[in-house]
DNA sequence: AATGAATGAGGGTTCATTCAT
DNA sequence: CATGAATGAACCCTCATTCAT
């Protein structure tokens, strides 16, 4: 049990540590991209010496990926796709609850998410290739929602992926315009105000009044 | 006279040069980013020296700025506010003819507009300021419409500076997707889709039916 | 008496430790070379910790001392000058039984003598030199004999120096030969041969042949 | 013709600053090994900023390559396999000739042929394998002599490929000395020295008395 | 105007060694 | 005794920029 304890102690200095450099270069990240941040800064700022960043990171590609990866898993258990079995809650509800579970992330961690957003990286680096998959997994959801909804009645005739390219670019624009006023706001008022717009947006006018 | 001829003979084979040298970094930027596109690689595709390079450009950042600034200043002259004076065109054609314009122009230089939609640049370098400042400027131009709209009964109530956010987003949303999508596309018909969605979003219902 | 045996006991522990410690380093020596084999890979290989292994060697330098000092000390003790003193045994049995007890040892730890024909050592480090100088020890004592030789007229004109040098090269080529085939072979057959070409190289023949 | 000349001028000091990284690096990993001879150091040595030394060679191991390819290369070209052919010179002249040669290079560069014959690198390192590979090709010419020699009554009876790593052994060890002697010597001396050595190791007497 | 050899600051990474636990 | 996290000097290499020709 001693043991136990030891060991789950040093565990969590590690742990500890590890989210020290994880802080430090995600600042970096953000401030000055990926190419600009050095590990000599990173770790000037994280408090430790060269060797130890390697401790904990193979690489400076590793530190990126790891902050990237978090945040992008972060992201996708909060984004579920719209279920319109019978039973299910209202869809309108579904968005809701989704752009403002997103929202609260974003609240927790602003740099993090402006750099999703805006991340910055050589086009044909292996990261970006991950972010750009996540967001175009996105872009599928929401083109998949709008063609039930064309299906169903609910939505009016276009183009899904165009649209749901307009759709995901409403809400990375209300969102990077969040971020960068630096004020803080209302989740569920202005997740209602992203939505409100992108439903407007393709929602047959009937039943938008009804 | 010669010499004013002759003159003008060396400054067009200047320009020529120059232009080359822009359009090597422009394909190199876009392929690679900033950071990785090499100065050896620029010369070597555009045909020249190293030292020559330096002769046309203070930089690596001063081409990229021109690059940029080039591309700016082509797409703010055909970007202009909706002109409210009685006997000005209806606004909707305004905003559609803005549309065609910008994308006209993305045709003409897919890549380029891709830079700037994402440049991928030290959030702290000044290009990416000057970059963002134009962003910035357009959502100004939009916010103001917004509000404009908002006074006269045409827009429904809303936050201006945020649904600007969105406007700007879906469009540049948009526009990303019809780059990245390497197909040809019909100018006005994708105007039209890109103003309907937006203006859906803002729109007092009852105005846009009748 | 009873802490005679628990003191015992600990220096039995201790000198396994440093036992298993030299040879996992021998082996990576052998494997990579000095320089590539590294700590990590020794106390790996050992499965010892990092500490640990500096309670035992003061440096990787000294671990690699350890390991060329013991293997010298062993290749110094076979290797007795000739004794040509009334009543010793017939000189070339003596060289005989030199050269089967270095290969007799040599079986013992192939990897041990490849690192002393082929260390690969900073020339100027102090190990290096230490190897040196066994060797040059050796071709003294072939010198001295070769001296000897001449001045009974056994061993025909020449320059006892270079031809040392001719003797031990023979001896080392033939040597690293047999290790590198990873062969078994006949020690007292392989030494014959091997003072049978060095002798024949400097024996006058009239006596070879008597 | 003016460009030509010109050109020829620049090739001309490019090979010269070539030649002089070669031969400064060339010393320092004589004097340290490859390991411990840093670029920081050739360069120092060299009198050339550190990029000008990757505009010469790609690389620390491209320059000891270069190094170790030439010299190879010089040797392998004064190394010819014994001609039996009838109308040939004899034999022992053309072994004779062999080694001269190759003492001769030796003489114009003795520090480059210490590297060859200790050149104490990983043995995992592909260059550690062409140093290898050349030594077992000479070993291959020695012992496939060997068993001509055998064949027609020439040689005594013995395990040529042994046989061949004992004599190439002698040559290397007579070699080492001479080079670190730090002597000059008369190459004709001293290759009938070095020959007259293996030789007798392995001729039969009668013939070689005849 | 054009060249390309030369520069050197700065990049990411490794690894022998130390020391608090 | 044993541990392994922490250290930082030193490594090889890249690349934007300069300058003599």
């Amino acid at each position: 049990m001693a043991v136990t304890k030891a060991e789950a102690k040093a565990e969590a200095k590690r742990d500890q540590r590890r989210r020290e450099i994880l802080d430090a270069a995600k600042d970096l990240f953000v401030e000055r991209g990926f190419h600009s941040a050095s590990i000599s800064e990173i770790i000037k700022r994280a408090g430790i010496a060269r060797g130890t960043f390697y401790l904990y990171f193979n690489s400076k590609d590793a530190v990126f990926e790891s902050i990237l990866e978090l945040a992008i898993h972060e992201l996708e258990v909060r984004i579920i796709g719209v279920d319109v079995e019978e039973g299910a809650p209202p869809p309108a509800l579904q968005l809701h609850q989704n752009v403002s579970r997103v929202l609260e992330y974003m609240l927790s961690d602003r740099a993090l998410i402006l750099l999703i957003l805006a991340h910055g990286l050589p086009p044909d680096a292996p990261m970006a290739l991950r972010v750009d998959a996540f967001f175009t997994h996105v872009e599928e959801l929401i083109a998949r929602s709008l063609s039930y909804g064309m299906s169903v009645g609910l939505v009016r005739k276009c183009d899904a992926e165009l649209t749901a390219a307009q759709i995901l670019g409403s809400v990375r624009g209300g969102m990077r315009r969040l971020i960068q006023s630096h004020e803080n706001f209302e989740v569920t008022e202005v997740a209602s105000q992203l939505i409100d717009f992108a439903l407007r947006g393709v929602i047959i006018v009937d039943r938008l009044q009804s």
